[in-house]
Order: C-alpha cells, then sequence, then structure tokens
DNA sequence: CGTAAAATTGACGCTAATCAAGGTCCGTGG
DNA sequence: CCACGGACCTTGATTAGCGTCAATTTTACG
C-alpha cells in the first residue's frame, strides 16, 4: 500500500460528482470533507482490510475494482460482492463500531480516499447531510445484500450464475461489436464462490452457454453476447427452449 | 392498527433502557425524541407495512413479535427475519429514501412507536448521536445478514435449520424444566422459508432429531432439550455420532 | 518451450426437491 | 358431546440437481 497523498483537482471533482457520499453537499463542504480524507493506492492483489480487523477506516474507491470476500469458519471463501469506482469500503461498519465482518481485496490496481472513523464522525456531526448520505449507500446496498439472500435462498444454480453475471455486466460491462464486454479477471471459481456453488457446475453451465451462442469469451474474459437470453435464464421463463420440467 | 396515542412512563423508560436507538442520550432528549413518536398497537396478523410501499415511517418494537418477510417475483416466501421487544423496523429503509424491500407482519398482538421518517431525520439532525445510534442498529443488521449469506451459501440444509433454532431460541428462548422453550408459533413451512428450503426436509429433520431426545414438543412449539448436540449440527461437528460422511 | 494455473468433462453418489397419501390436532357447529 | 372440516404435520417413493473426485486439456506467462 503506498503512503498517502494529496489529491488533484481533477481526481477531487471525479469523486464528488460520482459518489452519493456527497450529493446535496456544497463544494465548499466537499472540499473540506476532502481535506479531510487521504488519497491512497493499492496494488492488485493487497488488501484494504481484512474480515476481523478492528474497523477504523473507510473508504470510497476512485478507481479499479475490489472484490469483498468473508471467509467460513471451515476456511471456504463467499464472494459477498465486486465495488468499483464511487463505491464505498467499510462505511457501515466503521460508523457502527464492530469488526469488519468481510475482506476488502483489490482486484486490480486501486485509487481511495480514505477517512478515520472518528474524522468522518466529526463531519457527519457538522454536515447531517453526510451522515444521510451515508445511510442511503448503506440503504442501497442492505436492500440489494437482502436480494441476494432471497436469489440464493429460491432459485437454482443456474439462475443464480446468470444473475451473479447480470449483475457484473450491468456494473462492470463495455459494450464491444460482439456484445458486452466484462473486461475484469473472473475465474469460474470466482462465480462459484459468488454463487453458493463449485466450479465444476460453473464450468458446465458456461460451456452449454458458449455453445449455444449466449456467451463467448476473448482471453478469460466473458463476452455477453445475447443478454435478453441470459434474462430468460435468470428469471426461469427459458423453460420454452429446454425439455419441460414441471 | 389502532389509532396513536401517548406512552405512558413505564413504557418510555422501558424502550429507552433496551433499544439502542437511546444509548448515550441524556433523559433530557430522550424524552424529546419520544414526544415526537407514536405510541401504537398492531394486532396479530395485521402488517406494519408492505413490501414496495413508499417507506415513510420507521418504527422500534416495544412488546410483541414481528416477521420480516420478502416475496419474490414468483410469488415464494422467504422469511428474512424475527424481531422482538427492542428491534428497529424500517430504520434503515426509511433514512434512505428507498421503498421497503419486505413486509413486516405482526405474529403476535405488538405495540411500537412509530416516527414519520422526516421527523426522526429533523431528529438526528439536532442529535448527530441518534444518528449515529441508527447507524449501529444497521451496522448490527448488516452484520449479521452477511453472516447468513454465508451460512446459506455454504451450509447443508440441516445446518441451516439447526442454526435458525438456535438463533430463535437465542432471541426469544424461555427456560423450563425440559430445557428452552420457543414460546412462540412456528410451523415447518416459517422454518422452511427461513433456510431456504421446504416443509418436507424440516419435518423430517426435526422428526430425527425429537427422535434423538434434542427437541421436543409442547403443543405446536418446540422444546430445546440438548442444546449443545444442535450447535454441534450446526457446527458439523457431529460426524462422530452419525455414519462418517468424507 | 515448459510449467503451473485454470478450465473441461465424465462418472458416481448423495442431498434435497417433489409428489402422493394418510395422519394428527384443533376449533366449530350440529 | 361428537362429528366434521381445515390446517398442519408425517412418511414413503421417486427423481432431478448438485457436489465430489479423477483424469485430461487448454491457456497464460515467464
Amino acid at each position: 500500500m503506498l503512503p498517502y497523498a494529496r489529491m488533484n483537482l481533477a481526481q477531487q471533482e471525479k469523486i464528488t460528482a460520482q459518489c452519493v457520499l456527497f450529493k446535496d453537499l456544497s463544494p465548499e463542504v466537499c472540499r473540506i470533507v476532502l481535506q479531510n480524507g487521504r488519497f491512497m493506492s493499492v496494488n492488485q492483489g493487497e488488501y484494504f482490510f481484512h474480515q476481523g480487523e478492528t474497523a477504523d477506516t473507510l473508504y470510497v474507491i476512485l478507481n479499479g475494482r475490489v472484490k469483498l470476500i468473508q471467509l467460513t469458519d471451515a476456511g471456504q471463501q463467499v464472494i459477498v460482492n465486486y465495488f468499483g469506482a464511487g463505491a464505498g469500503l467499510g462505511i457501515i461498519v466503521a460508523l457502527s463500531n464492530i469488526p469488519y465482518p468481510l475482506s476488502a481485496e483489490a482486484v486490480e490496481a486501486c485509487t481511495a480516499v480514505a477517512w478515520n472513523k472518528d474524522t468522518m464522525k466529526q463531519l457527519m456531526r457538522q454536515q447531517p447531510q453526510l451522515a444521510f448520505n451515508g445511510l442511503e449507500m448503506i440503504g442501497h446496498r442492505f436492500a440489494q445484500l437482502q436480494k441476494r439472500f432471497q436469489d440464493i435462498s429460491t432459485q437454482r444454480v443456474e439462475q443464480r450464475v446468470a444473475r451473479a453475471l447480470l449483475r457484473l455486466v450491468r456494473q462492470f460491462g463495455k459494450r464491444i461489436p460482439q456484445g458486452v464486454l466484462l473486461d475484469m479477471p473472473l475465474s469460474r471459481e470466482d462465480l462459484a464462490q459468488m454463487t453458493g456453488t463449485n466450479l465444476y457446475n460453473v464450468s458446465r453451465i458456461m460451456s452449454k452457454w458458449e455453445q449455444a451462442g449466449i456467451i463467448g469469451h476473448d482471453h478469460r474474459k466473458v463476452i455477453l453476447c445475447k443478454a435478453h437470453e441470459l434474462v430468460l435464464i435468470a428469471e426461469d421463463l427459458d423453460i420454452l427452449d429446454r425439455s419441460p420440467k414441471k
């Protein structure tokens, strides 16, 4: 992890424009908040924080992608989410006086702004809108997690994998001639850990999709060719194509 | 739902003593906050709010138990949690400007305090500690949901049911001579909806446990006789008893 | 070009979902 | 008081889905 440094103006503008934390704050206030934070870089494979550590810092991602990982008692990994620019890390936790419940790993080289939790609390005391913005970020994350909980308790593996892909595409997809490219490192194992299954099932499912022309690949990266078909699978409405199962 | 009314003093003391929302607030401030809320009763089977409704009210439960239910697109129910006295309802959501992501049903006659979301925001602006207490409640709920997400993606059904029971016992268990009584209405279907399975599996599992003397029942209510055994099952450490499976 | 990591594919067995049939408990009304 | 109906529970049979292991192939990269 590189030492902290000052942000330049372009970076400041970027973060205030795209992060909910700065919603409805005057440029003046934004400047104060940013001055109390520290600019930092995290190399690929390094961690922002580890599960179980005392949560004393919170972050907002400027560049790069971060993987949120939970480790079970038995040592299994569960990938809770991927985050990109504008997302907050440890916001909920640092403000709740509990240890980080998961680890945050940079899957690419990342830059971020970091605040000490007490500094942020002090800022929120002075600027209640900042606290409400924090609450709003948390609310969305909470609703999203609840939806995923619902998915994993009611959907079959194939649907869960489809949904995971669609979610990633919505977050990180880039349009290319053949369709939408998921321009990020993403192994079968990763997808398995996101969907509560194993890499063998994911591999089988994706092979099937590739043969059906729904997805393709460029090097190790996934290309979504027929998004609508994947939506049908995700919604369990693809019965027409396959053998009826009820 | 009965009309709103004033709280009496005993009720006021109860809520300020047991709810995190009032932590580190002076009695004076507590009084102000409570005066801005409304006392209310909800009959068994009635709802505090429904999934999808605009979230304009937040609650703290005084008495009774509440079931949080999510409905999937396909119409399946998922029980996210049970809450009892001292817990908050809609706190996250009402402060985040998003619709309720689930429904809250009173499984017993309940009393609660309700605040309008804008009133609460105003109070939080004046008393930042109130906002931080809200954040702390949310933080615990978030960590708990993440843990359950982890469970459901890595554990087998029997372990999940064991964990669900243990969680309910910790929340609502009452000591009786034979063990710990779960003094609440709880059908096989309810347990199935909590653990992402169906009532048949739950019934089979609980029949097995009852034959092994781990649990018992009084009318329709569950009694936990050998909690330690259930913990072993929940932690997947009961291999000694059964046939080895690896 | 060689090695290690990642992905594929087949075989096998178990878990858990599903369907069907019947039983138990309870309140209600004849 | 007893018979009936409905909600809830139990149990068996069956099967699809999924996890696991093993063997092999492909891909990335030094």
